[in-house]
DNA sequence: GAAATGATTGCATTTTTTTGCAATATTTGT
DNA sequence: ACAAATATTGCAAAAAAATGCAATCATTTC
């Protein structure tokens, strides 16, 4: 087995399981704990991941979008963006941010849609691609490879010129009480200035992501003026919801 | 058996494989391992394979390039990105913007350089994902679909806070008379701009884009610190540019 | 058509890289 | 603090790469 192949083979599994074994893998891929060892050294020099004690993590400069087509999500995905596309109409400027979500979304638009979408995630904007009628507005800044987007002061500084009539947020978690959250810190605060930029913002949920709590706060759910699932209103999932007076389609 | 003919069947086994070992390829094609050897060394200088201990491994997104353009233009592109790599040195800060020359070669930027880029093209910013050492700038503006860049007065903005080593700048044409020129405005102006966010600007040209005039000039040849072309320097189809006093490597 | 030139190929030798093992040290969890 | 798990180090065997050389083959030149 040459070298190269086991050190893909090991981010390719680091990729998926986020965090490896040295012993496991060694059996995993038959050759020896010393040879995992190593290459996991050689890897650690080339930046593509952290060494810890008995394993490592993943660096994560993983493909978001790699995992996109999980079929049991993309159901899911489906009802939200048909729930979303009725909110939509022509000559709207719409703000989308990154995520799973909203470039599903982007790629189920209309073609006949007459928007301009201003958004910090490229794989999104090339999703566009084939929407000849929507003005795309490529926010920069510093490139984010985990997520594909890019975030810092640039992106919001450029974002303080911008009008628009929605804003489509992705977010990890969504809460009732303790509000809209997400992992990166950076993105958090890139994602408060695009609701200044909006005059209405809009999350769209996944059921997993209902109830979740991740580390940095967006803001309250309240501030919320529209929640789109892939549930129905009346679920009882969502009740604690319901009585925040935010609206949920 | 042809070296031809052979070097096409190591190509076609890589392609299935996405890796290939000298011994065992020796068997299959009932040559000597050295021919194997030889063969890979130059398919490596050509830009199709990355050589390592034991044999060879895929060019990590060689294939999709390799659908998009002839077997030709991608041997050119290598010779190219392999003279383009000779002058790049860690912490340097690089400028590219789009086209498949420029895509090409960031990909096949060695993952050990520890370098910043900075671009307006989507797609060069999503290759460099597995680069884990390179921090990337991706320039926002207005999306243009059609070359899947930035473009617009927000781009050139944020140019004027850049400073770069290098500029590696793509064209659609260059005449030794005439200057450098592409087809469209806008992205003419861009250009400009990177020209003078840079130290010194490079243009790597293929050769069916040499002795070529298109509709926008960006600048006059002498205006050019060097110029790489996948021929030799001192190649006849060469001999009016080098009369310009611009290094041509 | 023959000699000369140059490219290609296979082989033997030397050098380098990779690998697994064993002995020793360090970290982790209780 | 102790035991268990894991990491580090040095070393030697094995695998593979690089190099130089000679034989073969094709191409050019006269």
């Amino acid at each position: 087995m040459l070298k190269e192949e086991r050190q893909r083979l090991i981010l390719e599994k680091l990729n998926t399981d986020k965090k490896i074994n040295f012993v496991e893998l060694g059996k995993f891929l038959d050759v020896s704990y010393d040879s995992i060892r190593r290459d996991i050294i050689e890897l650690e020099d080339k930046g593509f991941l952290k060494k810890v004690h008995g394993g490592a993590v993943a660096n994560s400069y993983l493909s978001v979008l790699g995992t996109k087509k999980n079929g049991a999500s993309s159901e899911e995905l489906g009802i939200l963006s048909k729930k979303a596309q009725k909110l939509i109409e022509n000559r709207q400027t719409i703000i989308m941010d990154g995520g799973t979500t909203n470039f599903f979304m982007a790629e189920q638009l209309a073609k006949t849609l007459e928007l301009t979408i201003v958004t910090n995630s490229a794989p999104l904007a090339m999703a566009l691609n084939e929407h000849p009628r929507i003005d795309v507005i490529l926010l920069g800044g510093t490139y984010f490879k985990r997520y594909q987007i890019t975030l810092g002061s640039e992106v919001s500084r450029q974002l303080e010129h911008i009008n628009a009539d929605y804003y489509f947020m992705g977010v990890n978690g969504v809460h009732p009480v303790k509000g809209l959250s997400i992992r990166h810190y950076e993105e958090s605060l890139i994602k408060q200035k695009m609701m200044q930029a909006a005059k209405k913002t809009v999350c769209c949920v996944i059921e997993e992501k209902i109830n979740v709590q991740e580390a940095h706060r967006v803001c309250s759910f309240q501030q919320l003026d529209l929640m789109i699932t892939n549930l129905k209103p009346t679920d009882p999932a969502l009740k604690d919801f319901q009585k925040q007076g935010v609206e949920i389609i």
